[in-house]
DNA sequence: CATGAATGAGAATTCATTCAT
DNA sequence: GATGAATGAATTCTCATTCAT
């Protein structure tokens, strides 16, 4: 391994430890000592990849959350556009909370602890709808909406998904877990489908 | 003051000084020598009342969720009910958010801090709504759902409403808010009232 | 011991100790560790008396300083006003030197890392000696200056005592702190003595 | 450039990043990733030049001092020999640190930081006024002293100087600094012009 | 020689909790 | 019951130095 390779191997061991050990114990008890030991280096070598703590915090969701926004898209890109594929998204959204254990914490606590991610993270969301909608009206495929109208209804979008995967976080068992997937995908359905439709 | 109503002054003035101190800076910052120091007593007086610093976290939320539940459904029940109660709910808590800033901290940050508290205050609040829907099922007011598909529901509405008070709490401008605050209930209308109905 | 006895005697406790660290390894290597563990307390209890640790440097000189000031100052006044007694001071001070070997670190690294202790005990002293000349003044014992004037004089004269004070420091062995005491006392006397004079 | 030049141009990025490093902040803080960055050479660079962090300090004095004491005795020596070369000195030292606001801390933090080289420094002025002096004397321009007795003038002398500029460094601003040396030089010329002549 | 990533000992500081008064 | 000084484990972060490339 060249030198450059071997720093992109410490980086990514970094990333990793931390995204584990946030996943294991949140990001309020992930100290660097923790993480430096799960990556196997110096408690040092952390300051030669991160300005300090919540650098590394504040780099996790962009890392964990480009690689779920890449493996929702690709799922919905089979879908056919529209009403069908915002709820074949939302499913495969479950779908990866349910895969990824660990990923709720990251994602959801990250507000707290690494708020500038957290914003970006909305943002670039918020800013992926906003396209889809606005193409969406362009092929009067939905109803009109102003922008203010369409921030407010892509919140409400990303909550209901965001309490859908509370609701599976929190459930008992695996099997629990996709039963709420299931019903939840229904219920998401009667929600966005009904209401955005041309009147 | 008698010897018992000192000590439940002594009891609300810590949960006042750790309402304000999360308020204000999270539960994170939320030590037990600022709380202590606010609420006018020695560091040690706050163990004659709470086990441990978890302990006035879990407090907190019933303290301060109670009040927020209790404003909410006082405004709800001047509503005819209905979808159009629940409207006027949604439209009661955005402004309970609004009028008081440091709520939103209290109860969106209680999941990590105040895991027990807050999956109380949840179990609350989607049993108030279990409530109320299946009233709105048995006179007919809305479609049948059951109990899996009225939870999902609920998750989905609380997410609803768990965001658009994001949306605020993040805003640049009180009159910022406010519009948000208006547009989210037309949408939060829009979602919620088409897809309950009888089909 | 009272509770209040005891504070100020823990308090006392780390500030001998301070002096001693200091005087034994320097300021810089004065860790905290090694304050609290000579003064027989835990590290965190040097926090209940200074805010960091330049706190505590900062409290050092005063401390010592002015137990210094005070020891020259009751010797000097054994001696009739004038120059006779400046001399008694200069040799009063070289002495101080000499009995408390750690005295010199305490005072001359402060200009370094307890800045604004060095500037308060340099200012204090300017002070002594602007009024000792100005009463010298008055009463026509020594010729006129103006306040400029006074002010480099007494720079200068502190910078005699100070490097007299150097000399003996690192002077190889007690025998010569003494031989050197006496000859800088006379050659003060010769600087001294003939400058002032009224001519 | 030759290898041999490239080697001495290293050096002297060294030296003079460690000058303007302890110039602008001190010895204390200036690591030696500072100093190594500045020069523009990687961190272990540094290591091939210099022992250790502490083998730099101890050079830097040597390096800038030098050019110091040269610039002074240049400017002394179109002074008549005696007193009139010796106040002539003392104001170009003065002029020097005006002129040289980072050598204040390189010279008189080297005690504490360097103190080989400062020994070396203060054997080397010393020893450049015994000479002086002992030619003085010899052509009775000056009255006798005794070794011991040169030492100690001379240390005190040094004394006045460093406490002059002292005096200087801490001056407000510039034109204060201008007033503060010429009335030192005058102050010192009445310490000094006296003291020394013949009796 | 130059490089710069890795090291790891050690520094300052915080804070929940205890307990003698 | 109230007090607040004491505790000490834990945390973040620094930096001189090394050494494989």
């Amino acid at each position: 391994m060249s030198r450059e390779e071997k720093a992109r191997a410490t980086l990514d061991s970094l990333l990793n430890a931390g995204c584990a050990v946030v996943a294991a114990e949140g990001y309020s008890d992930a100290s660097v000592a923790k993480i430096a030991d799960l990556a196997g280096v110096a408690h040092g070598t952390f300051y030669n990849y991160f300005e300090d703590r919540k650098a590394l915090f504040n780099a996790l969701l962009p890392y964990e959350g480009l690689r779920m926004r890449e493996k929702i898209e690709q799922i919905a890109r089979t879908a056919p556009p529209g009403v069908q594929r915002e709820i074949v998204r939302f499913e495969a959204f479950l779908n990866y909370v349910i895969e990824n254990e660990g990923f709720y914490r990251i994602l959801y606590e990250a507000e707290i602890f690494a708020p500038e991610a957290h914003r970006e993270h909305m943002d670039n969301i918020v800013n992926g709808y906003l396209g889809t909608f606005r193409r969406a009206m362009a092929e009067n495929r939905i109803r009109r909406f102003d922008d203010q109208q369409l921030h407010c209804l892509i919140y409400q979008i990303l909550g209901m998904r965001a309490y859908a995967a509370m609701q599976i976080h929190y459930a008992a068992d695996q099997s629990e877990k996709l039963r709420i997937r299931d019903c939840s995908v229904e219920m998401y359905g009667l929600f966005f489908g009904q209401s955005l439709l041309q009147t």
